[in-house]
DNA sequence: TAATTACTGTTATTACAATAACATTGTTCG
DNA sequence: CGAACAATGTTATTGTAATAACAGTAATTA
């Protein structure tokens, strides 16, 4: 069990490494260079080494790494040994993506539950995932033991939500609504704003032309 | 005109001051000091000067940000003097949740076309944004001037169509997509990964627990 | 077997971002 | 008025991430 800390930026990326590796595993590759997996996300094989380096995995000398086995050890830094619940609030196309992605990936990522306020959604299976009410949040956590929340609402509704979800105890948010949160200090709160990020793309597109 | 070169967090954050200026405007605020800001935001009142000190704007001393003001000098740096004309690849709730905060925010940057493969949208109006079929995306891109693609495609495609929107001659991509990019650097790429954003929030909901 | 090659793993340096410390300036009030 | 206050603006320091430089090692080949 590794206990140091890793640098948030790499962590990011194990993440990423892992995906393309599963990739690579399923058309039949079975080493790959560091410099392969750099070229695939844009990034130096440097980083990429160094990333690993981080993570304690040494590659057969001159061979690359192996695919299999890297994708177990980022497995074991990254997953919980235990299963992570998350619930997705509000669930449209963003929540149901994300539903997508994870079914059937035997992840310790496990959606359990979503919530919404349309009533026809409500008691009905939406991508698989059982939809609640969203009045019964604090119940539902808690007796799913969900500690992660995908926050998918609109933006009016987005403060009072996260109150409520952080009553209940939940642990992580992920935020896609266009509005800044505040959470204590024990919940870990990572910002996803598209708005943001358009105006960003379009400030360097900007600065690059004039 | 400034020339100088802001830090990539700051663009960031001038993004998120400028969305949370205009609330307070709304709401009639004409003042607003950096540690009101700061607290909105989840963070020190020290960054937020240090923020604003670098696009050079002063407040009047104990008073307080002119909050007009200051979403004007924001406006200056960030937005361009030109009309930025963005387009939508893959319209679904995602991408008509941006164009739905863009419209009517008489912003610089303009949602000017979608694109979709489901015939059912083609040649139609999407959220007040005229769809067309993904076979046109060069011949629209140089017609109406697009600079910036919203890329919310499903994965397989999504490296075929970056390369198509390249060679139209984008300048900016924001990737919603789950597979890395390869861009000239030319291109000012965004990457916007859920997976990843999901996997980092479980990770360290996860190391504060163990 | 010694030199070369093609990689990996580690340390050192540089660049970037956040925080802390401090100087400055109007305002208030004794 | 002038001391205390409450805010901003700037410089200095620390922390974090990326890059560069280099050392090490198995395989290859003359």
């Amino acid at each position: 069990m590794k206990m140091m800390k890793l640098p948030e930026k790499t962590v990011e990326r194990l993440s990423i490494y892992r995906r393309t590796l599963l990739d690579c595993l399923a058309q039949g590759k079975t080493h790959i260079f560091s410099h392969e997996l750099a070229n695939l996300h844009n990034i130096t094989a440097v980083q990429v080494r160094r990333d690993i380096m981080f993570i304690g995995y040494s590659s057969m000398q001159r061979k690359g790494y192996d695919v299999k086995e890297l994708i177990d050890v980022i497995g074991g830094i990254i997953d919980s040994e235990a299963r992570q619940n998350v619930a997705i609030i509000g669930i449209g196309n963003l929540g149901r993506a994300i539903t997508t992605y994870f079914m059937g990936k035997r992840s310790k990522l496990n959606i359990v539950a979503a919530f919404d306020l349309d009533p026809n959604k409500i008691d009905r299976m939406v991508s698989g995932v059982k939809c609640y009410s969203m009045q019964n949040i604090e119940e539902i956590v808690k007796e799913k033991d969900i500690s992660i929340a995908i926050l998918t609402v609109p933006a009016d509704s987005a403060a009072g939500t996260t109150e409520r979800l952080v009553q209940a105890g939940i642990r992580g948010i992920l935020n896609f609504t266009t509005v800044p949160l505040n959470v204590p200090s024990s919940v870990h709160l990572e910002e996803y704003d598209m708005i943001t990020s358009l105006e960003k793309v379009a400030y360097f597109v900007k600065k690059q032309a004039g």
